[in-house]
DNA sequence: TTTATTTTTTAGGCTTGTCTAAATTTTAAG
DNA sequence: CTTAAAATTTAGACAAGCCTAAAAAATAAA
């Protein structure tokens, strides 16, 4: 069984080795954990004494099969808990975040069963992320970056990078929200900045902005 | 902000006293915490400083008003999850304690408001014990131990006072539940067993079990 | 009321997960 | 290739929550 903490590390390190690459530095884990690089040591030594992920010194981490399983059931608990949110209770996609990084440490695999049974075995969370199936296989979604596209093309807003609340928000007062049709109609090479239209309104936006919206292109 | 350890003391605290009055013993709070006395008393004293228990060495504890209002909020929340687990996740009455143990430690008072509107504001929980509200107020229900009923008296089921899952499991061999009607047909003054009736079917029960059934009388 | 027993508290230790400060290793720069 | 900088690990400490063993207080018994 593991701890509280060592889930989140576990979970961190699946997110890094998912956006970086495999083999994730102390300082990476650190960071994203927001604690010192010698408590990510230490923590490190820990989960790999368990075999749950495979480390040697100075040359930075990589879950294990078994930790990757682990990470993978950790981040299937978290987004269907926010499934059941957005659709049951009625939150909106911005306030869900903090409740499901709770909920997705409840221990009882009959319980998040019958939980997805009960949503309708949805195969995406409210920011589209895809749903890790009960043997932690995740469908791959063939998705691009916004800051990817150029001119004139264009595509069906079907996730978020990045899903802090005031991103969220930021979106919800421009009309952006999975499902939306985003056109680039401009695009600046100096600062990557674009101009998009959704839905006949067009806009100004920030390369902060389209590096973290999913679009599948069209 | 409580600690999980801190929050189930609490609980604890509040249950020994509404069962055997105020001013619980530490030797009474570690037996119900499955611990040893030292550690009982560690925790004490640090809910003293904390200000949720009143208490001087020697002489037992017992809540404050503060202690009893956060203590009644965890149970509001294990009940209502408990709920949520039964009505809408279909799990047995007997499958849902030890889930709701841990749910009940989730922190979101929004979630907690729309929970119990999305379960359309129940009274009572699968076991019959009642939800208190969102102020803490518990409806003051009358209901009597099957035990003290006398020969040919009756009443209805509304809730047991034991919640074991092995307990819960015996009275659905006997198909008692929420709601049963239970006749008492004879009783053994010797050691307080019982014959009673259920719904056409006469049976036999030991003192054991007619102390954690409550009874509704007609 | 004096002694024996039970209850409760204290003292000292252990583990988990964190920290700071210092040492070590790796990487980058000249 | 040698030094400077950055990254990583080690050493030592601390709080939370638990433990065992021993001391102290309260209660019961003779």
């Amino acid at each position: 069984m593991f701890t509280l903490a060592e889930e989140n590390y576990l979970k961190a390190i699946f997110h890094l080795e998912n956006d970086y690459g495999t083999g994730v530095s102390t300082n990476a884990i650190a960071d994203k954990m927001d604690t010192r690089a010698s408590s990510a040591t230490d923590m490190i030594q820990k989960l790999a004494d368990k075999k749950v992920i495979s480390y040697q010194k100075y040359k930075g981490a990589s879950l294990t099969k078994k930790g990757k399983s682990i990470a993978v059931n950790i981040i299937r608990k978290h987004r269907l808990w926010e499934v059941f949110l957005v659709e049951k209770l009625d939150f909106q996609w911005d306030e869900v975040h903090e409740i499901a990084e709770q909920l997705e440490h409840i221990k009882s695999d009959e319980l998040i069963q019958r939980l997805d049974l009960f949503l309708g075995n949805p195969d995406f969370d409210p920011h589209g992320d895809p749903i890790p199936d009960k043997n932690g296989y995740i469908k791959p979604t063939e998705k691009k970056l916004l800051s990817k596209l150029k001119k004139n093309q264009q595509g069906i807003c079907v996730g978020v990078k990045e899903s802090s609340a005031k991103f969220l928000q930021y979106l919800d007062t421009r009309k952006i929200g999975i499902g939306s049709s985003i056109k680039v109609i401009d695009k600046e090479d100096f600062d990557q900045s674009m101009t998009i239209q959704v839905s006949n309104k067009q806009f100004f936006i920030t390369k902060q902005i389209s590096e973290n919206l999913y679009l599948k292109t069209i």
